[in-house]
DNA sequence: ATGCGGAACT
DNA sequence: TAGTTCCGCA
């Protein structure tokens, strides 16, 4: 193990070099970091130009459930066990969303901040979006109102750019939790549940569906100690994303959402075998097609829907 | 069953 | 702050 746990650290380090700053779906934050969510291990986790592929291999497989709808509890559990940690490795996570949220790792980042000035053709400001992919260009008008609101930082907040600024903030995060939107990436990129709780309808899009959104919202809950949690809950919270321009909603399709961006370094599983890591920037080449499906999933629609 | 956004609350 | 809980309404 301790040879994983290296190569994990390495990994992680240089992910983190890579994300020094980006903006995550449009607002600002100021985050906490928190070390280990979800910890997934990668057991093998190969660092090929910069990127890794994880293949858990921590919960005992779970029954393919053809039962139909409804999970079993213990396929949830199994699933959920994995979320809460098994792990020993802490990367993957927070490199998908840190930044601005999670740096911590150490120390190795931390910061807080930045906070972003938003205008209204979007995010502005300091926003790197280089390690986010943004989905679209324009914005709702909901997350138009949403700028107005934010226009007015409270506290002078030091802009901090500076992708290393290692700032020691609380080394020890812990106790963060994901927010939602990370939570739902995580399981987006996690086997365990992906095709079979939530999974990527359109990946390109950031198209998304709670295929079991019972099952979604319990792990949810479990992951913030809300033993009641339920769909309605929870969806009260999807809901609240899309003032904030972090999600939208698929219009006609139930249980469908978009994410307005994704981290570039997103790995989509898109079915069986195939991981595939998105590493392309289209920078605007608004049609996508490229050739990205090998799936056998059904990923049929492609509603081209961007608000 | 979902989806929606207001309002109060943590 | 980022939801959580509850609600009337569609």
């Amino acid at each position: 193990m301790s040879f994983s746990v290296f190569l994990s650290n390495l990994v992680t380090f240089c992910v983190l070099k890579m994300w020094a700053y980006t903006d995550c779906p449009a607002v600002t934050v100021e985050e906490v970091p928190h070390p280990h969510l979800l910890s997934y291990r990668d057991d093998h986790q190969q660092l090929l130009k910069g990127q890794h592929t994880h293949t858990c291999s921590i919960l005992p497989s779970l029954e393919p459930c053809e039962s139909g709808e409804e999970e079993t509890m213990e396929t949830l559990v199994a699933a959920d066990s994995l979320l809460t940690m098994d792990c020993v490795d802490t990367l993957s996570l927070e490199q998908h969303y840190s930044q601005a949220f999670l740096p911590s790792l150490g120390d190795v980042i931390a910061t807080p901040v930045a906070q972003v000035t938003v205008s209204a053709e979007g995010v502005v400001g300091a926003v790197d979006q280089s390690q986010w992919h943004s989905l679209h260009k324009e914005r709702p008008a909901a997350q138009l109102q949403a700028k107005k609101r934010s226009k007015k930082p409270r506290h002078q907040r030091a802009e901090s750019p500076t992708p290393d600024i290692k700032v020691k903030k609380n080394k020890y995060n812990k106790g963060h939790t994901l927010y939602l939107w990370q939570f739902l990436m995580e399981l987006l990129q996690d086997r365990q549940v992906c095709p079979r709780y939530i999974k990527w309808t359109d990946p390109q899009a950031g198209i998304f569906k709670l295929v079991n959104s019972k099952a979604v919202a319990r792990l949810w809950g479990k992951h913030k100690n809300k033993p009641d949690m339920n769909y309605e809950t929870m969806g009260r919270a999807l809901r609240y994303y899309y003032q904030r321009g972090i999600l939208n909603k698929v219009e006609g399709q139930r249980l469908v959402y978009q994410f307005t961006s994704l981290p570039k370094d997103m790995i989509y599983i898109t079915d069986g075998d195939g991981v595939k890591e998105e590493e392309d920037d289209d920078q605007d080449n608004s049609g996508n097609e490229d050739g990205v499906s090998d799936d056998s999933d059904m990923v049929s629609d492609h509603s081209p829907s961007l608000k």
